[in-house]
DNA sequence: TTAAGTGCAAATATTTTGCTGTCAC
DNA sequence: GTGACAGCAAAATATTTGCACTTAA
């Protein structure tokens, strides 16, 4: 069974409890919008969202709240290389590490999963003596409908 | 042998006037930067060594000179793990993708190179019926000297 | 000659920061 | 009560654009 969603809504804030980290209406707001997210938000659309959760969050309160869950490992920043203006997009962090492959005419995104990717890792980490923390690997192409 | 650089000074030139490109003494200055670099450059970086060569030149034609070379796949865009700011940075396109490491404490860059990294963009293609145009694998982790 | 390229200034986009008041614990 | 967090406004950083002048071909 591929891609079962076994997400459990209110994960991250059982994760930042158990660190001891304060919980706030903002942050809870913020939280619920990127566990539901079904496809990949940037920093803008995340502080739309959650303004309709909570009308008052800055967006401040958003970098700070995404800094916090890049600090503590619970998201993952992606560029989906650039398809629209520079901004980072962000998804819950998966339990082995996906390739977004991102069309550069239609903008659809879609996410693999290999085995040569665990298998490169492995020989990376191996022959450079790096211990390897992020392995983000964003490719861009031409999907089957829109290459010519 | 690796790493032989065979990298002849002016290709970049000669590839544009083959497209019919127009030539400038400030494109010239920053061809000639990119060329030349032995490390990653950002567009403020590139923007100073072009200066130098030419002091008249603009950020803003470096940023169209950027994208110029970029729309004629002479050069990649990296991140770099966003080691310091946000700003992206540019080498000549490798003959063959490689992978960025880059070590989160002391900010060392290496460069590496893998038939597993091409089996990978090979599967991809077949699995995904994608026609991949840029791979971009960066990872960031902490090198022999600076892991604990 | 003339379309393409340039500098300049201003606009845009994204993210960060200082400060002061507030709230979770 | 107090230290962590919030909103607000302003700054910092990175990149893009409109326009009038210049230049390569």
């Amino acid at each position: 069974m591929p891609f079962a969603n076994t997400e459990i809504p209110g994960r991250f804030q059982t994760l930042l409890a158990e660190r001891g980290i304060r919980m706030t209406g903002q942050r809870r707001a913020i939280l619920n919008v990127i566990e539901t997210a079904k496809k990949h938000l940037d920093a803008g659309q995340i502080l739309r969202r959650a303004r309709k959760l909570d009308a008052s969050i800055d967006r401040s309160t958003v970098y700070r709240t995404l800094g916090l869950l890049k600090r503590h490992g619970l998201i993952d920043e992606l560029d989906l290389m650039h398809l629209e203006g520079e901004a980072h997009y962000y998804e819950r962090k998966p339990d082995r590490g996906h390739i977004h492959l991102a069309c550069l005419r239609c903008g659809k995104i879609i996410e693999f999963d290999s085995d040569l990717f665990e298998s490169l890792k492995a020989q990376m980490e191996k022959e450079c003596g790096y211990r390897i923390a992020v392995a983000r690997l964003e490719v861009g192409g031409y999907c089957s409908k829109c290459r010519t």
